[in-house]
DNA sequence: GCGGTTTGCCTAAAGCTATTAGGCAGATGC
DNA sequence: GCATCTGCCTAATAGCTTTAGGCAAACCGC
């Protein structure tokens, strides 16, 4: 029998892209067999389980998107590093709906600590410096940007705006604008 | 044999009590059968099929959140309103995650036209009424809002925020105060 | 209250996914 | 070149979904 070479890499590798093809909760075991021409029960020599994987497409994704923001936030900073990295978040889900979904899976503890989930906290705080806030102000503020981000994006790509009428990427200037503003004024307790 | 009385609002009521206990992904034709102890193929009476199921706990989800936010937002105007709206789903998320879960479920453009989806942009943009915006103005301050009491309330739900240290009450009463400070300043284009 | 019809739940069966156990052959190491 | 190890295989179990066809209870008109 030809081996097909296997590694859990690979197999993360091409769930992603499965992901993003097909939806991040349509990802079976079973898919990434028949795409390697590999029979199922050979995937359990590389992966413990099904949920492993998805973990594995979760992790992979977190860390694609980190990546993606430190590059975004280099050598920006103030309201254009803050535009840079909401639109991070924003392409990717674009570019790798699946991926994107991926990335909020609900991990263990023991994953996320290990994640680059951590990563994605630092570089928010990173780019608050350019705003004058006190340390726990900073703490809300990361938080807010965190929720509109997600909350947009999500909201966004499962069609909640797609009936209205202005047109999102409007809206989306707009509300960066708005962020931008508010964290240059942000109010006392 | 004795007939257990099934109708799809029944099963509906169950299925978001289900989900409610086991997660919206995990409310499945078979576990519902079992609880009214009865055959799986019974239920296809009833139902067309688990996505039909599944349909109906969203639209359930999302009557029940417009019916308390319209509670909430009687008598109530500004920021008043604001926290108030805000805290209903906030507050339904944690009484009932699965079903605040299934609110967010991807709808059929025509399911999602008879939904009650609508009645909520209308009531954040009757809230709005009390800031003084235009009305394009209007429509991208209601997707902010929706962005970040979506974006808020699955990311605290998700324990994104639980690593973190100041707890997460203060954040959720600062970023209101925030949002309202801003809705009462939004900048021009 | 009785016969006929409708309706509700049942059994049976097929197809899909996940997962485990045990086997054989190709790759690897001395 | 031989022994070992590793990778993919077959086989089997179990759960969920969905369809087809059957029997009996409930309902309807008289």
């Amino acid at each position: 029998m030809a081996r097909a070479g296997l590694t859990p890499e690979r197999l993360t590798r091409a769930g992603a892209e499965l992901a993003d093809e097909v939806g991040f909760e349509q990802v079976t075991v079973s898919e990434l067999a028949r795409r390697f021409d590999v029979k199922v029960a050979s995937l359990y020599s590389h992966l413990r389980n099904s949920q492993e994987l998805k973990t594995r497409i979760t992790l992979l994704a977190l860390e694609e998107l980190a990546d993606r923001a430190a590059d975004a936030l280099a050598g920006r900073a103030g309201k254009d590093a803050l535009i840079a990295l909401a639109n991070v978040y924003r392409d990717y889900a674009r570019e790798h709906p699946g991926r994107y979904a991926a990335a909020q899976f609900r991990l263990s503890p023991k994953d996320a600590a290990g994640s680059a989930g951590v990563r994605h906290a630092q570089m928010t705080r990173a780019l608050l410096r350019g705003y004058d806030l006190t340390e726990p102000d900073q703490t809300h503020a990361v938080r807010l940007l965190g929720s509109v981000f997600h909350g947009y994006v999500s909201l966004e790509m499962g069609g909640g705006f797609s009936h209205s009428a202005p047109d999102t990427q409007e809206t989306w200037t707009r509300i960066l604008d708005a962020l931008d503003a508010l964290l240059h004024n942000w109010p006392a307790p």
